[in-house]
DNA sequence: GTTCATAATGTTATAATATAACATTATAGT
DNA sequence: ACTATAATGTTATATTATAACATTATGAAC
């Protein structure tokens, strides 16, 4: 199962989930020629934590813990250069952020975000991402970057019945 | 052209669009026995006002010079009315809400937002739809409200070329 | 290795968006 | 009119994000 195909599984070795995260980003910095120093990289860590989007406050909260002096604009702005170089997303419904498993191509997201429990996949459908770009055309309309954000229940939740009763 | 079809054409009659927009709420709330009070009919007249998302404080400004004591709540909680009765969307890349043109069935928005002129358009096609229900469900994600927000160049802005120098 | 330009981070303050909590007023049914 | 409920008013505060300027770190040029 590639990183990007769907729920991680609640067994994956997500250690190294996170680890090849972050070699991915040491090289794609390394190519670009642009510097993951140790405050982006702690971000994105941070962010890689679970498959959960993160406030930049709650980032905020574990830095202040690390580092003197933490502050809105430190986490802000390595999350504007991870969200420059495609390392994250921004989860716009949610104010939060989360990795991305493929930086290399640049692309809009398509998330499944679980209502209960937060677990949060990415989608690259190609059949999605030209469902949405026919549309477009007919409107006469030139696509920038698509975001889709799909709230409902994770597999998990759903066979827990998480979403009936509630 | 119907309402939902694509951008709104700059001379459309928008006295018009408005209006049968006002109508359409006005009938929806009485079937369903809940109140479109002045403010709350206000909110959403000024929400139509253009074919562009609206900033909640924006509201406000506008509420401000008509009633004595307006504040935020005033507004969300106006807001907060419309949405639940699908009266309008938010769109979350802009932290703004928007008139919904077809409020009888529920659905999640996919919308067109101009980054050159903030012109938005509507769309619910139903193969985008599919499209994403089937990556989901193959994913074993059960699916509330997708939700579709599409950044580009709309086809009064492409045409003047607004996206290729900036 | 010193100098310099630039990038990155630190620091303080504030803007923009949204909600909590409780008081008051309007509405509709009795 | 009385009462329960819904809607709005009012004040305060929470949450998310950015502006502006000072300081420090980095890497290239000399
Ligand atoms: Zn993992
Ligand atoms: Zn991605
Ligand atoms: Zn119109
Ligand atoms: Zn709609």
């Amino acid at each position: 199962m590639t990183p990007s195909a769907a729920f991680m599984d609640t067994g994956h070795d997500h250690d190294l989930c996170m680890e090849s995260a972050l070699d991915r980003a040491s090289a794609l910095c390394g190519e670009r020629g642009v510097r993951l120093t140790p405050l982006r990289r702690r971000v994105l860590e941070l962010v890689w934590v679970g498959h959960k989007p993160l406030g930049a406050y709650e980032i905020l909260d574990t830095l202040k813990a690390e580092r003197q002096g933490a502050a809105p604009p430190t986490v802000y702005r390595a999350l504007d250069f991870l969200l420059q170089h495609g390392l994250v997303h921004r989860i716009e419904s949610l104010n939060s952020f989360v990795g991305c498993p493929d930086p290399l191509k640049p692309h809009g997201g398509q998330f499944l975000i679980c209502r209960s429990c937060g677990l949060t996949a990415e989608l690259n459908d190609h059949r999605i991402d030209q469902a949405i770009r026919n549309s477009a055309n007919k409107a006469g309309f030139t696509v920038g970057r698509p975001m889709i954000e799909i709230e409902g229940l994770c597999p998990h939740c759903r066979d827990a019945g998480e979403g009936s009763p509630g």
